[in-house]
DNA sequence: AAAATAACTCTACACTTGTAGAATATAGGT
DNA sequence: ACCTATATTCTACAAGTGTAGAGTTATTTT
């Protein structure tokens, strides 16, 4: 489906995730306190990384006098979607049975795989 | 399962990974043959990668005169669990729902997916 | 309107990654 | 023992990433 994205380096990742945490237009205020919880950085580290979010065109930046307003340009569905399939062909090397094998001995609860199967089994979901 | 594990960049990834194709101990010539189909590169740009590698604590280097000789340090199905889990958590938050959805979305087949699913029915694999 | 404040951009720097030439060391042939 | 081919290590460098201080600009307060 997706075409294949380019992969978020961490930190821009839970930046983007943040904000996809947020109804748009979101602004850095917004991003800095849901980032307080798990990531906490320097309020010039984080309109850093919004900066490059924007140049490499996974978000909007719209100026307000001195204010800025973040959104999206990429679904997070989208993103995980991509991401999905860049796993299973570069890491599984495109074997669904290596990523089976990986997901049963990965840590995940018996339930959560059995939740997964039952998810999958729904039809296109 | 596995601790979550330092995840590998992307060349040095396809390294590991032409290192697992082999049977261990393994010399640079038949990493670099593997290699030669899909990532070519410089034999020292390989020596590089290689000892990285070690000096990750992926491949254990074993010197005999000139040569050397690689042997991974960690399991293939090790590393593509302990991967599978970081997806998991770090990508989807750890939801379930959500990692099915980006795989129903993924550009999977229809086919690839009731795979993946009776693969997960088979009890612990 | 000047001063204080707040928000953003610029600049910076250390570390990582991808890549490979130069230098070094060692086995093999003669 | 010497020269040569070759396998590895050193050195190097550009681009990317994580982080944040210094500087600039625009709003608010007095």
């Amino acid at each position: 489906m997706k075409d294949a994205m380019r992969r978020l380096p961490d930190a821009e990742l839970e930046v983007m995730q943040a904000v996809w945490a947020c109804k748009p237009p979101v602004a850095r205020a917004d991003v800095e306190e849901i980032l307080f919880q798990t990531h906490p950085m320097a309020m010039t580290t984080l309109l850093t990384l919004l900066t490059r979010l924007g140049d490499k065109g996974f978000l909007t930046i719209e100026k307000v006098g001195r204010r800025s307003y973040y959104t999206p340009c990429v679904s997070q569905e989208d993103y995980l979607a991509s991401q999905s399939k860049t796993f299973v062909d570069k890491l599984c090397g495109g074997s669904i049975s290596a990523f089976a094998t990986a997901l049963c001995s990965s840590g995940l609860t018996k339930e959560e795989l059995a939740q997964l199967r039952e998810m999958l089994e729904e039809g296109t979901l």
